[in-house]
DNA sequence: AATCAAATCAGGAATAATTCCTGAAAGGGG
DNA sequence: CCCCTTTCAGGAATTATTCCTGATTTGATT
C-alpha cells in the first residue's frame, strides 16, 4: 500500500468530476462565442437529453469559482460566460453585441494610474472597446446613405 | 457621407420633460452609488409616491438612448446605471461589489493596440479595475492571521 | 463487486428582473 | 381652451435566475 503520504497538499475541495460539468466546459472552451447560460443549455441538450437549466447554472458557477472559466457581464445586463480564463480582453459591437477576444496587453501605465489616483492595486484590469463590426459598419453606412 | 448638410438627421425628438424623468435624473446626479432600476425607485418612490417600477425603467432607458446617463453591465449581471455621462472608469470591490468612479483617461496606446490588433476604432473604452476596497482588504487580512 | 456517504442530478416551483399592454392624465402648440 | 402626442400608473406577461426535493451517480472503501 502507499507508502508515507504524510500531508495532502490539495486544500482544493473535493468535487466529483461528472459528464455534465465536464462536457459544459469543454464546450465552453471550444466556442469562441460568449454564450449564456440558456445558450450553453440549448447546445448541450441534444447530446445530454436531460441535461437541466438548473445544473448548467451550478455547474457554470461552480467553473466560475475553480478559476476555470470566466464569467463576462454583458450589455443589456445578461451573464455571459467565457471558456478562456487566461486575461484578456473584449470588443463589444454595439450594433449586433457580439463579443470578440482581444488578445492585447493591458498596458504597465494603467496600474501606475490607478495606484497613483486611489493607492489601490488591481488583481485584474478588464478593458472593453464599444464599437461596430465590419458587418454592422456595412449596414450602418448603407442605411445611413439609403436614408 | 454627403459634404452639404441638407437636412437635420436628428431633429432631437421632442421629449416632454416631466416631473418623473426630472427627478430620476437629477438624483441618479446627486449619487455617487451605482443604482440599480429597483434602487432608484425606491429612493424616488416616497417623494413621488405613485411612481411606478415600470416608469423608472422606461425613463432610464430614455435617458440612456439621449446620453444623459450611463448604463453599467455590473457583475451578477444586473444593469446599474451611472449618472455622470462623461467617459470614466471604474474599481470595482470584489469583495463588497461597490464601484467608484475614476477619472482617468484612457491611454491612446490602447487604441493603436486596437487597431493593430482588429483593424477597427472604438467609439469608447471601458476600464474596470477589480480589486479590493480598503475595507474589505483590512476584513480579508484579518480573517487570515486568525485562521 | 457490494456498500456507503457525500456530491450531484433532473425537474419543477419560487423568486427576481425586466418588458409589455391598457386606458387615463398631462404637456405643448396653436 | 382644444387637439394631438407623450408619458403615466398599474398590473399582467415574459425572461432570467435561484432554490428545493427526492432520486441518481461518484469515489472511496471493503
Amino acid at each position: 500500500m502507499p507508502a508515507v503520504k504524510s500531508a495532502p497538499p490539495e486544500p482544493a475541495p473535493r468535487r466529483h468530476q461528472t459528464r455534465q460539468r465536464a462536457r459544459i466546459l469543454e464546450w465552453l472552451r471550444g466556442t469562441d462565442s460568449h454564450p449564456t447560460a440558456l445558450l450553453t443549455h440549448e447546445a448541450l441538450v441534444r447530446e445530454l437529453p436531460n441535461l437541466s437549466l438548473g445544473t448548467v447554472y451550478r455547474n457554470l458557477e461552480v467553473l466560475v469559482s475553480e478559476g476555470l472559466i470566466d464569467e463576462v457581464p454583458s450589455a443589456g445586463g445578461g451573464v455571459r460566460y467565457d471558456g478562456n480564463p487566461k486575461p484578456h480582453h473584449h470588443f463589444i459591437c454595439e450594433g449586433c453585441g457580439a463579443i470578440d477576444d482581444l488578445h492585447l496587453q493591458a498596458p504597465a501605465e494603467l496600474a501606475r494610474k490607478l495606484r497613483r489616483a486611489r493607492g489601490r492595486s488591481a488583481r485584474r484590469i478588464r478593458i472593453d472597446f464599444y464599437g461596430l463590426c465590419e458587418t454592422c459598419e456595412l449596414h450602418a453606412s448603407t442605411a445611413e446613405t439609403a436614408s
